[in-house]
DNA sequence: GATGAATGAGGTTTCATTCAT
DNA sequence: TATGAATGAAACCTCATTCAT
């Protein structure tokens, strides 16, 4: 009984409360900050027991972690693929500053689709315990590392401006999480195209130099 | 005896206690967190009893606040000098370009006496209440509409490319304050110095646009 | 399996919790009254941790109103059984005289039974917040009206001097409670049943009047 | 210097102080009870440090001590005068029910004068110390037999019913005290001219029995 | 798998009292 | 005599986590 099946849906079903804890879990984190935030809130919130909260995550810290996580893979991927398309325009002797305004506008938009968990990383990433804080901090290089090679390739095509190259790739990527860190600070009616489009000018223009 | 300069002695006193507990929370907060560091730990790390604490402060929040409110006035006062400086060069028709290199290294150089303040507000602003939440991110627009400003000047001086005035005033508060919020990302063995020449270059490019 | 009664008994050991927390802070509140007694002393005396005191009462304050709310309803309901009595006898024509020597003794039985929690309303009611407080003052006026109701009919029908009601009301209340708030004052070897016939004949004497 | 005539001025400086120190404690142990009474808050409503409240009295305790028994002394005196006096009337064959009436109103009206600190110690005897809590019952007590004994002369000289004594004089106690200690409970426009003489006719009936 | 009562260490804050000045 | 900073124990209450059902 309860046979054959079962699995794959139960699997399902398993993904599906963790992602009702998680998202309860991100409003709650950024309404009230981590750790301020209780279990019992998350649990009430989405109508289970505390006890089943501890049977989807080990920690209340666990569930940060996979917020977090789950995000920087969420911006990570489409940012790689943009870099990749990057690099196959420029063997082929494409126009590097188009491939660049292809990228950044890839990378924003993965930024706002991901938006809440990049605020919440931003704000409590450092509750994390070492370990973990690390991983994600690694992972945030990386992909500095990443657009650092993006800018370097374009200086070799004679494109950029020498020089600076891990600054100006963590200039952009300040600038483009800006758009999740610091909304408030942003004018109220931007829009996210506005928001890609003075990014594109701004860097372009950084890049290319006095 | 117990004369004459009894008074200023005293008061400094004061100051005197409520520094070493500002720095003992400074370091605290920083390493575990606001909402994990306990006032037990910040009296013993200064060798007082928990209620000498609060003497001094009415709440740990307090503290939190204290330490934020005057990182932004410690910055922002050095930052409204070069401006009004700039403003005078600019009035006198010298070069924005000259005046605002100077300005940003005044700008990044009060960030970096600040620096752990800084980070300090960048990861806790949110622990603090509505009221003086609100009254610390006012202080950050303000920062930022004078920037705002001062771009708007080399922007009629014909110096610098038109439209865009607050983002690029973003972009640049946050590119200066990355050498206190992300210092982890940059170049391990980047000075002050170099950050400082990498901004200048960038933001003035930025600023001339393309 | 795990069927029928499980809900009731469920219940009842909630209750049966809060019970023995309740018994437990009356003695503390009785002996170093409320503002000296602490929840680590009532979880302790009965075998608790602290933790578990909060999930049943959401503050030490709501221990206190507890057993004074319980108490008023204890005291109030057979007062109130003995006045309906009381007014169907007299609607009856019957002896308004006898029937308050029953209502007097149903009154002080009452008291009796709940003795101890009177006397930490006498002496800790001042404890609870505003509106708690005027609640309990509420509760005791309407038995001073229900009291002062009784004497009228009595005056109504010739058999009580007419005049002073309320204060009349006023004085059995205290004459009846002083049962318990007052023990300490009256001759040590007096039984209930000495003290209610000494509270008939002077309420008696006091109510034909002069 | 600062010689001659400064003890006896000394002493009632330091008699002023001591009178001002009670007198801001009975207001704040009233409005908030003594646990809750900080001695922060009394000196500060007079104006002096809180070392000062110490060089005047041993602990915050014996502030209420000096109030609960300054007030004792203040209603028992007059109740001794009223009661011996109420002797030589008898003895000369008075009438008893004057004299009562007479006694009651003085009583009545010291209670009137004292009335703040009698309600104080209607709340909060129970927070003073196992000795001096006794030594204040008992001078409770002792005005009771006090009472006790003028009925006694009453029957004595036929005029009042036997029995009963040590309780109709608790009775008197508790219902001229409950002008201070039950106020909230009396119609709210009774003058205390009308309470003694409604105390008067109540007690003189139950004085005189069925 | 789901529950939620129990735990108990930990949190911040208060406060009577002391004592050096 | 007056001061008020310092003390530190004790207060109430929260909360992540466990585990018997």
């Amino acid at each position: 009984m309860r046979s054959v099946e079962t699995t794959s849906p139960r699997v399902s079903r398993t993904e599906e409360i963790r992602s009702r804890i998680k998202a309860a879990a991100l409003d709650l984190f950024l309404s009230r900050g981590f750790a301020r935030s209780g279990v019992r809130q998350i649990a009430g919130s989405i109508g289970v027991s505390v006890g089943t909260i501890f049977n989807y995550f080990d920690s209340k810290e666990q569930i940060l972690y996979a917020l977090i996580f789950e995000m920087q893979k969420g911006v990570a991927v489409p940012l790689q693929a943009a870099a990749r398309k990057y690099r196959e325009q420029a063997a082929a002797d494409g126009d590097p500053e188009q491939s660049l305004r292809m990228l950044l506008s890839e990378y924003a938009r993965a930024v706002d689709v991901w938006r809440a968990q990049l605020l919440l990383a931003h704000q409590e990433t450092r509750s994390l315990r070492r370990e973990q804080l690390r991983e994600i901090l690694d992972g945030e290089r990386r992909m500095g590392d990443l657009l650092a090679d993006v800018i370097r390739i374009g200086v070799e095509r004679g494109k950029f401006r020498p020089g600076d190259l891990h600054f100006r790739a963590h200039a952009i990527q300040i600038m483009v999480q800006s758009w999740a860190t610091r909304r408030w600070a942003l004018p109220r009616d931007m829009t996210l195209d506005n928001f890609i489009a003075s990014v594109e000018r701004s860097v372009l223009a950084m890049l290319k130099g006095a």
